[in-house]
RNA sequence: UCCUCAGUAGCUCAACGGCAGAGCGACCGGCUGUUAACCGGUAGGUUGCAGGUUCGAAUCCUGCCUGGGGAGCCA
């Protein structure tokens, strides 16, 4: 008697046609009548539940196994059996089914629809619906896709520290590392916090970004890229906003905005082909039930060039749009969500790519264009979710650099060796962040952040 | 943080100033191939919390709490 998954199964019913088999699984449905009844095993290691069928005359605890309820642990063995013209291609004809963990009648899933809100509340138990199943196995699968990419492109995986003492990045607020006493820190002349008697003698935080390490390491292995867990405790409230979240950014030297663009643009196409091909019911499930039409989005992506404007073209092209918006497009302050989702839903139907911001509106670190008005940076704008990727061509130039810091009043001396960066064989270079859970969500179709992760962490909650 | 909508049975919702209901789930029974099965029955409620208006409040008003959506910030 073979131990199976139902993984194995449905890749090669055939060879199992006929044979005894077992499988450890959850309930996800269980059917009686009189003399014999199905239930719909989900063992997790595949999108499908299984087909059980038990009959009296074959085993010998047919009352028990009638009563056993959703969500209850068995393990079912029987003979794998093709069905052709059922529902379903196979099933498991049972020649015993034993409870390995029971389920008693309060648990809370039921075989119908629930709201996300009440999953959200449960987050323990979310996983074994068709949803969330689906949505994790699709997150497990994307970052191995991310790797996959940059791997096979030769880049360097680099794991940037989480606790940081930087804090002249501006990217958001910061959550404090310490084990200072809170109730009574050590206090210095001016009566605040004293963090010399800290735990790294400090202030430190947790990262909001790995972009500053990842320069380093571009200009020694050229091309490179962080993947890991980032931290904002920002007060927003949104479908799109978490406390901590997952962020990929690439970083690549001898290189400009354009070669910055197309790297983004291809990663895009990648990680949709990799997803259409590696998660088929997955993204079918989505297709029909999360977003109708996804796949077929998705795949006209694969094929679109991506649009690329400028900035100020941008700023035309909503002009020309005659749309009413709450904020009127105008050169110099930053595109609006409303402008963003009009230029990518309404203007060109696909993702966007936006360049040459304003350089007040932007970060100190980016490249000041020849205009002295603009830098090289660039948002990747996409339909249904907004901004996913933000990146730009770093300034690379020590004077003008030092000028942008004096500009946005950030502290030199704090980020001596990213100047010495500049002054030691420093290149032109660039890169960008991907939001690991934005484009998660673009790629499933799922409308909440917090439905991508398995744990999230917002503003005013830290559940399980 | 601002704007807005909503909290009624375990879940999804109805009742919108006059007896608090349905479907699903649970429990009991029926059914010879079901597949969100079907059919019959039973139990299940301080209508988010605290005040107020009224003969009478789930329903109207005020405050608070929680959640959704929009905005800002951003990935």
């Amino acid at each position: 008697m073979h131990k199976a998954t139902v993984r194995q199964l449905v890749n090669d019913a055939d060879s199992f046609a006929e044979k005894e088999v077992m499988i450890n699984g959850w309930i996800r449905n269980n059917r009686d009548q009189k003399s014999f009844g199905f239930i719909a095993l989900n063992d997790g290691t595949h999108f499908n539940t299984i087909q059980i069928v038990y009959e009296k005359e074959f085993i010998s605890n047919y009352d028990r196994v009638a009563a056993m309820r959703v969500g209850s642990a068995v393990s079912a063995t029987g003979k794998l059996v093709l069905t052709p013209g059922a529902r379903q291609p196979f099933e498991i004809k049972a020649s015993e089914i034993r409870l390995e963990g029971d389920s008693p009648s309060d648990y809370p899933i039921q075989p119908k629809r629930h709201s996300r809100e009440f999953l959200r509340e449960v987050a323990h138990l979310r996983p074994r619906t068709n949803l969330f199943n689906a949505v994790f196995r699709v997150r497990s699968l994307l970052a191995f896709a991310i790797h996959q990419f940059f791997q096979e492109k030769g880049f360097v995986y680099l794991q940037s520290p989480i606790i940081t003492a930087n804090d002249a990045e501006g990217a958001g607020e910061l959550f404090r590392v310490t084990t200072l006493d809170p109730v009574h820190p050590p206090l210095n002349d001016h009566g605040t916090v004293d963090y010399a008697g800290d735990f790294f003698g400090k202030k430190t935080n947790l990262t909001v970004s790995g972009q500053l390490e990842a320069e380093v390491f571009a200009l020694a292995f050229q091309n490179v890229y962080t993947f890991g867990p980032t931290f904002r405790a920002e007060n927003s409230n949104t479908p799109r906003h978490a406390a901590e979240f997952w962020m990929i950014e690439p970083e690549i030297a001898f290189a400009d905005l354009n070669d910055n663009m197309d790297l983004a643009e291809e990663m895009v196409k990648y990680l949709i082909n990799y997803l259409l091909d590696k998660a088929e019911p997955e993204m079918d499930f989505f297709n029909q039930f999360v977003d109708k039409g996804l796949k077929e989005k998705l795949q006209n992506i694969v094929n679109a060039e991506f649009a690329r404007i400028t900035y100020a073209e941008a700023i035309d092209e909503l002009k020309k749009t005659n749309q009413k918006f709450e904020y009127p497009a105008e050169w110099g302050r930053d595109l609006q969500t409303e402008h963003e989702r009009c230029l990518t839903e309404k203007v060109y139907h696909k993702p966007v790519f936006v360049t040459g911001y304003p350089r007040d509106i932007k970060a100190f670190y980016m490249r000041v264009n020849d205009d002295q008005k603009t830098v090289a940076a660039m948002d990747l704008l996409v339909p249904g979710v907004g901004e996913i990727i933000g990146g730009s061509q770093r300034e690379e130039r020590a004077e003008v650099l030092e000028q942008n810091m004096a500009n946005f009043n950030i502290n030199r001396e704090d980020l001596w060796w990213y100047m010495e960066l500049r002054k030691y064989g420093g290149v032109k270079h660039a890169g960008f962040g991907l939001g690991f859970e934005r484009i998660l969500m673009y790629l499933t179709g799922v409308g909440n952040i917090r439905d991508v992760i398995p744990f999230p962490r917002t503003v005013n909650s830290c559940e399980f």
